[in-house]
DNA sequence: GGACGGTGAAACTTCAGGTTGCCTC
DNA sequence: GAAGTTTCACCGTCC
């Protein structure tokens, strides 16, 4: 037997718990599984939980069932919150007995174990192919081995294949030193995303005073060459100028040194610049969109805007462009070359690999407000439930952007088509449904039976009989729908008077 | 004799995570 | 680079 499950059949025995770290998510879910099958606990009633967490039970969701109605259980990325949340309740409740992760749980959240068990340290990285993890993620994962509250001690157990391999570990991560920390502000969006809200913020006015305010910053205490770091600021104010996001007028006050005059021409955001702050967008995502914003017109659609979006730096990672569905995403680019919004780039070009990704990611988008479900989503285009979620709602975030952007350009057309998008994303639903959806408390499922009902609109919806609509819909939430249209049908269904007298009862 | 099913090795694929953005009825 | 997954040839069994 692999050594893996001995080590986690040991700690069960000892009645203790214990969390594995997993190089990949295949990984833990296969030994989740695997251990799942050596154990003989019941817990029924987490099945139930998993399943309806998302509309459709999705493959991952029914094998996540299958282990943690048996105690273990596997968290990563791909799960849906509810799941997340009721794995990590139940293993502080201490029925869950093992957790295979990936890294998800080694920062964040604080669910320590009496023993953490590291099924490797290496993990695959692009360009190196299989490398070492950082130190101080080591360090993570060891860290949640011993709970203070229950135990004197904890177990970090890393698996090695051979001596040399043992020894290697025992150097690299028992004795070794973390990694220094480096700041994030030196990464270009995040650069040019403060740049522009500090300017638009009025903090900083001109050039010389951003400068100083950045000498002051953990970034500048690292990087120390002054000279290459006020290039790189350079850099970004002209680009923020060049953008229209900044205005850069002549100079100001009269006791400035010849040297110093550029450096005190007022810098200020423009109009456009301050919004595209305050939406706390990447200036060059802003930038992008608006280029794209101009080439909308009554040719393009949503799923031109679909693919505006899934293009951005934001919603990076892109879903992948599997192998076998190469030919597919060429046929589709072809297809829909019309409708997007903005060049593609030549097959030579390294960006091309992600502008395939950003095509796979529109499909999905637009299977999405096609009324598909996560269980086809999953095994059409490979992304979990966890990430359908994140996904949607970047979309959400930038179409809200876009939305914004269109405004102050006076572009009624795309507010219009890009609002309507908006509720088609966050819901789900095709076209037909969205005057349906005005109602509360209706959303895809109940708007989709109304309509295969014949209830179209609100205007049908006035015209139904209250018990076929009480049918379609369960009586008090027909009750509500009417009510919304301006009927206050007093009939009160059986439910709610119990409900009032037991609340006058108490 | 042919359909079906189980087995195992070779061939082929794919590979973690998630800041905090906005607005609102 | 390695684990996980799919594919496919092979063989035995049953009808």
């Amino acid at each position: 037997m692999d050594i893996i499950h001995t080590l986690a059949l040991e700690t069960m025995q000892k009645n203790k718990q214990a969390l594995i770290f997993a190089p990949s998510r295949a990984s833990a879910e296969k030994t989740a599984e695997e251990i799942s099958k050596l154990t003989h606990m019941n817990y029924p009633e987490f099945e139930e939980t998993v399943l309806k967490a998302a509309s459709t039970p999705t493959k991952q969701c029914k094998r996540l069932s299958q282990c943690i109605k048996k105690g273990i259980a596997f968290h990563h990325a791909g799960l849906l919150q509810k799941q997340k949340d009721l794995i990590e309740d139940e293993f502080k409740s201490g029925k869950v007995k093992i957790i295979c992760c990936t890294p998800t749980l080694a920062a964040g959240m604080s669910l320590p174990a009496f023993r953490v068990i590291i099924k490797s340290l290496k993990r695959y990285s692009g360009k190196w192919g299989m490398d070492w993890i950082p130190v101080l993620e080591y360090m993570q994962m060891a860290g949640r081995a011993g709970r203070p509250e229950y135990e004197a001690f904890g177990e970090a157990i890393t698996v090695a294949k051979n001596d040399a391999e043992r020894d290697e570990i025992y150097e690299r991560y028992v004795c070794g030193e973390p990694e220094e920390i480096y700041s994030k502000l030196a990464v270009e969006p995040v650069l040019r995303t403060y740049v522009l809200s500090l300017i638009s913020s009025g903090i900083v006015r001109n050039e010389k005073s951003m400068k100083e305010f950045f000498a002051k910053t953990f970034w500048a205490h690292q990087f120390k060459d002054m000279a290459k770091l006020e290039g790189i600021m350079d850099k970004m104010l002209s680009l923020l100028e060049e953008w229209k996001f900044v205005s850069i007028d002549g100079s100001e006050g009269d006791f400035v040194s010849a040297n110093d005059m550029n450096k005190s021409r007022t810098t200020r955001a423009t109009r456009i610049g301050r919004r595209v702050s305050e939406l706390y967008l990447d200036p060059l995502t802003a930038k992008y969109i608006i280029d794209c914003i101009s080439e909308f017109n009554e040719n393009k659609n949503t799923y031109s805007l679909l693919h505006m979006v899934s293009n951005t730096l934001e919603m990076r990672p892109l879903l992948r462009v599997k192998v076998k569905e190469h030919d597919m995403i060429q046929d589709e680019l072809v297809k829909n070359y019309e409708l997007l919004l903005q060049e593609e780039p030549s097959a030579f070009d390294l960006e091309y690999g992600e502008f395939c990704n950003s095509i796979k990611t529109t499909l999905f988008f637009d299977a999405w407000i096609n009324e598909k479900d996560e269980d086809y989503c999953m095994e059409t285009y490979g992304v979990r439930p966890g990430e359908i979620r994140m996904k949607l709602e970047t979309a959400d975030w930038l179409l809200y952007a876009t939305e914004e952007l269109g405004k102050i350009l006076e572009r009624k057309d795309v507010v219009k088509a890009v609002r309507s998008l908006r509720i088609r994303v966050k819901n789900g639903v095709k076209e037909e449904l969205l005057l349906l959806l005005k109602l509360k408390n209706i959303g895809r499922v109940r708007a989709r039976r109304m309509y295969s009902n014949g209830i179209k609109d609100l205007g049908d919806v006035k015209k139904a009989d209250v018990t076929t609509l009480g049918q379609i819909l369960g009586k008090n939430i027909a009750l509500d729908v009417k009510k919304q249209v301006g009927e206050d049908i007093k009939e009160v269904p059986k439910r709610t008077r119990k409900g009032q007298l037991s609340i006058q009862k108490y």
